[in-house]
DNA sequence: TCTGGGGTCCTAATGCTA
DNA sequence: TCTGTAGCATTAGGACCC
């Protein structure tokens, strides 16, 4: 009589995340249409209560328009650094359960519930343990999906939400899955569902019998058989904790666009700087490093370079990042946005260190080494370029600075 | 009124090399 | 020595997710 056989893997995923734990810090927000989210005039919503969302607001929306659907909504900054806090928790409440817990985000985590059984019972018996815990030790709800594969699963918690638990046993997954529309599949976004309307495919079950070269015809080899195979809930993934970083960056979209190469070469040393503190705080150095512009049409390019020796340094950064900028030979374009991105991480200390030759390399990274230490002690921001003292702040004398929310620089993994 | 910031993964083009 | 090619690495872009 078992109530959830077959059911190794359970999808948990918070209710509202950044806005429930906004609720919890100030309970007089409780009940209340309340959004997460920039509030500088190109911000967009990042959470947002059911109370909002019953008014139509929902993420990534931006904030003017969420705010003409629900006026006397309360919009609060964000403070990702409370976030992550409160998701350490939630991640340390998962470990007990289980130590096969994979997080896919701050708020929500994949949980390999077999080996569990003896100690806690059922799957079922363990969901409902863990929304027990997480609501009372972390004064948040969640939802969770209890499925035999992790695609299932997160299906079944996202259809239970808020605030509740789906199991889907191994003889139901066919019916449960086949009279969704073909965007509840995972990797089913607005172009590949506009894709498979093409082909007369509206749900999950008219995409299961469609011959599968069709549709691998239509979205190419590997996601076309991928999303074929979903459909009949094939799902061959395993739970896998502890899933190393394979990149880190860093952007930033002005609060207007900006065509002066002195402001954009000044914020791009800022962003490598944050990206090399974290890169040197987690302990990886990057191989190659990407630029990131988004002009006032919001076309977007990337330009990236692989370096010669892989770097945690901010300046080694900045350089690539500032050099690939120069290389596109914009003669006073308008830029929304930049970016700096580090990928193909390496960890320190596994990539022999080589010494370029002449390059004052080793100084560079003690100076920030050193920085990371003032910073730790005296704050964020303690040490830094001169090229960017006065830039935060009291930057005046740019009418197009980076859009500087209160509490959102400040909220930000800065290490 | 437009459209953030943090990521992952996939594909295609291209250049190098065996 | 020349040429074709397979395979790999790099680069750029796009779709998607939270």
């Amino acid at each position: 009589m078992d109530r959830a056989q077959g059911c190794r893997v359970l999808h948990v995923d918070m209710d509202a995340f950044f806005a429930s734990v906004e609720v919890r810090r100030d309970p007089s927000l409780a009940g209340l249409p309340v959004i997460v989210g920039g509030s500088g005039g190109r911000g967009v919503v990042t959470s947002a209560t059911y109370e909002a969302r019953a008014r139509g607001v929902h993420s990534a929306m931006p904030t003017a328009r969420a705010l003409r659907l629900c006026p006397d909504a309360v919009v609060v900054p964000g403070d990702l650094a409370l976030y992550s806090e409160v998701s350490r928790g939630v991640m340390a409440v998962f470990r007990t359960i289980t130590p096969l817990v994979e997080p896919l985000s701050l708020d929500e985590a994949f949980l390999d519930v077999s080996g569990a059984g003896r100690r806690l019972g059922d799957p079922l018996a363990i969901a409902e343990l863990v929304r027990a815990r997480i609501h009372d030790e972390q004064g948040i709800t969640c939802s969770v999906g209890v499925a035999p594969t992790k695609f299932v699963a997160k299906v079944a918690s996202t259809r239970s939400k808020p605030d509740g638990l789906l199991v889907v046993r191994p003889h139901e997954v066919v019916d449960f899955l086949h009279p969704l529309p073909v965007s509840a599949l995972w990797g089913v976004g607005p172009k590949t569902a506009e894709a498979l309307l093409r082909l007369g495919l509206r749900t999950v079950g008219d995409l299961a019998h469609a011959p599968a070269g069709t549709v691998e015809h239509a979205l190419g080899r590997g996601a076309g058989g991928h999303l074929h195979e979903l459909s009949w809930g094939r799902d061959p993934r395993r739970v896998v904790p502890d899933e190393p970083e394979r990149s880190t960056g860093a952007e930033e979209t002005f609060g207007a666009d900006v065509d002066d190469p002195v402001v954009i070469h000044r914020e791009l040393l800022h962003l490598a700087e944050r990206v090399a503190g974290r890169l040197r705080s987690a302990g990886f150095l990057a191989r190659t490093v990407t630029l990131k512009v988004r002009f006032a049409d919001f076309t977007t390019i990337t330009r990236s370079r692989t370096l010669a020796v892989p770097s945690d340094v901010g300046q080694q950064l900045y350089g690539t990042a500032r050099d690939l900028f120069d290389a596109l030979g914009l003669d006073r374009v308008r830029v929304r946005l930049v970016g700096v991105r580090a990928e193909r991480l390496a960890r320190t200390g596994s990539t022999p260190t080589q010494l370029e030759l002449g390059a004052p390399e080793h100084g560079r990274r003690d100076a920030e080494l050193a920085a990371d230490r003032a910073a730790r002690r005296f704050g964020a921001g303690a040490v830094r370029p001169a090229t960017l003292l006065g830039r935060a702040g009291a930057g005046r004398a740019h009418a197009a600075r980076p859009t500087d929310r209160p509490g959102h620089r400040r909220a930000a993994p800065d290490v």
